[in-house]
RNA sequence: CGGGCUGUGGCGCAGCUUGGUUAGCGCGCUUGACUGGGGGUCAAGAGGUCGCGAGUUCAAAUCUCGCCAGCCCGACCA
């Protein structure tokens, strides 16, 4: 017997599902400064395996923790013409400090190529100290006209990475690693989402890069997602920031860059692509808590062994935990880590417990299979994994049913509402993006026809390129 | 900044057109009893400057004017 769902519907009001999932899955609320949130200690508890995740493979790839501070001086900003030009409508500036008016204004960092460049330009000396590589996790702020929780808040947390290399080619190699060995990688393998890597179009490429690199994802509703980006800075800020090396023969070359991050947006992202009329569904890799152990109700000493399952699951490393909260009703509890999207149930009851067993509930599909006790520890951890693909294949076929390739701008607008369109990048020449935005359409990336990015120099008229196109959040 | 809409206990709303007893309802909250295999049942309670200000009137949540705040659609965007 179908359950009532407790949430609004997605198919008739996705955006009234995505906060009813955000306040009842108890991941976040809204601040008191209109674009703000604030992150409850579920919804954090799954930022801090995001942070955890991305950070190993960061690591993995040579990339330090550093940290530099929040207030930049307005006049950093100022320095590079595309980048300030890009940022100025949504700073947030500070005209006041302890209590007088300050000489010169300080933005809070949108971003923090600025203030890192004042820093490499006197750390960076000699080719003996290139690569030189930063990453950062910190809070930034952008005034955005339009907020919306996790996906585009005023402040939000992220990690910044921070490159210098010696030459052009070096760069694009490691913006290109990080896209895939960081992001695609956590993407598909954690966050369980499958990703379209490619380069964004002029138009669409970050204020003060020479080239950007994207991953994107469809969400339930047919729309895309940037959820990794990764850019190639040229030497646009070496050279304002004067951030120079001499090469092996004492010539004098201003560094390549790179920059590149992941926000809080990818909270939105595992509700949006994942969640369904129950709440939310976390994949197992990425889950705080993998499984939840609960006693049904009191008698046959269901709480006591309740417990010992729990103790033995995380002995085995699962991150398990235990609902032994027998005052509260059982179908409020059941309710509670279905919203909250726990991956795995053990619900332990006196009826199964004299014949040995225990039901295995799965989140991800809401299969209940009655499980010996003997060997739980191994058909839990197949459950996990078994959940874990399941919800990569399931968002992977939504995604390619929800794409078409189509020839003209005009069908791209309409295959655009309720999915991707892929087009050749020739269309898209003279007014053909224009066009797109104007209908609420925008270019998401472009790639080579067989899906591999495109090399330098593959670009204009001529080069065969294919666009995904998409309404976006 | 343009176009639409809404402000009524913690949350979601009804009441307003046609002014008139004590401003209702659902959820949530408190207490107690009964319950317990899927957001229980029953009973008793707490909680309100009806966004703010002025006006009309014997009388304003309701009518008029002004102001303020918020939401949705668009422009900006990880």
């Amino acid at each position: 017997m179908a359950r009532k769902s407790i949430l609004a519907s997605q198919a008739t009001d996705f955006p009234q599902w995505y906060q009813d999932v955000l306040a009842k899955a108890e991941l976040a609320d809204n601040g008191p400064v209109r674009g703000t949130m604030v992150i409850r200690p579920y919804g954090y508890s799954i930022w801090e395996r995001m942070q955890a995740e991305l950070d190993a493979r960061i690591k993995a790839a040579g990339v330090p923790n550093a940290y530099f501070p929040l207030f930049i001086p307005e006049s950093y900003l100022q320095r590079e013409a595309a980048h300030v030009e890009g940022f100025s409508p949504e700073l947030a500036v500070v005209t006041h400090g302890g209590g007088k008016e300050l000489d010169e204004p300080v933005v809070v960092r949108p971003t923090s190529e600025t203030i890192i460049n004042a820093y490499f330009s006197k750390w960076i000396q000699s080719y003996r100290d290139l690569p030189f590589l930063i990453n950062q996790w910190a809070n930034v702020v952008r005034w955005e006209l339009r907020p919306r929780l996790f996906l585009r808040t005023t402040e939000f947390l992220w990690q910044e990475g921070h490159t210098a290399h010696a030459t052009e080619p070096e760069a694009r190699d490691f913006a290109l690693r990080i896209l895939r060995d960081v992001y695609e990688d956590f993407m598909v393998n954690v966050l369980a989402v499958p990703v379209l890597v490619g380069r964004k179009t002029e138009g669409e490429r970050f204020s003060g890069a020479t080239t950007t690199w994207t991953s994107e994802a469809m969400m339930r509703d047919g729309k895309a997602l940037q959820m990794g980006i990764s850019h190639e800075l040229g030497q646009n800020f070496a050279r304002v920031f004067n951030t120079t090396f001499l090469d092996e023969s004492g010539n004098e070359h201003h560094v390549w860059q790179t920059s590149w991050g992941a926000s809080t947006r990818l909270m939105g992202a595992l509700v949006m692509a994942h969640g369904d009329d129950a709440g939310l569904r976390v994949p197992p890799r990425l889950a705080p808590v993998q499984v939840v152990v609960l006693a049904v109700r009191d008698g046959g000493g269901a709480a006591e062994r309740a417990a010992a399952i729990a103790e033995e699951l995380s002995a085995a490393g699962l991150r398990t935990t235990l609902d032994t909260r027998l005052e509260t009703s059982f179908g409020r509890r059941v309710v509670d880590w279905e919203l909250k999207g726990v991956p795995v149930r053990v619900e332990v009851g006196p009826r199964e417990l004299s014949q040995g067993q225990a039901v295995l509930v799965r989140r991800d599909s809401g299969t209940k299979t009655p499980t010996a006790l003997a060997g739980l520890e191994a058909t839990v951890t197949r459950a996990l994994d078994d959940a874990q693909a399941a919800l990569l294949s399931e968002a992977l076929e939504r995604r390619v049913a929800g794409t078409v390739e189509v020839a003209t701008i005009e069908e791209a607008e309409e295959a655009t509402r309720t999915g991707f369109a892929v087009l050749r990048s020739s269309v898209l020449e003279g007014d053909g993006e224009t066009r797109l935005n104007r209908a609420g359409v925008s270019v998401r990336l472009l790639t080579r026809p067989d899906g591999t990015l495109p090399g330098p120099g593959e670009d204009g008229p001529d080069a065969d390129l294919v666009a995904v196109v998409a309404r976006a959040y």
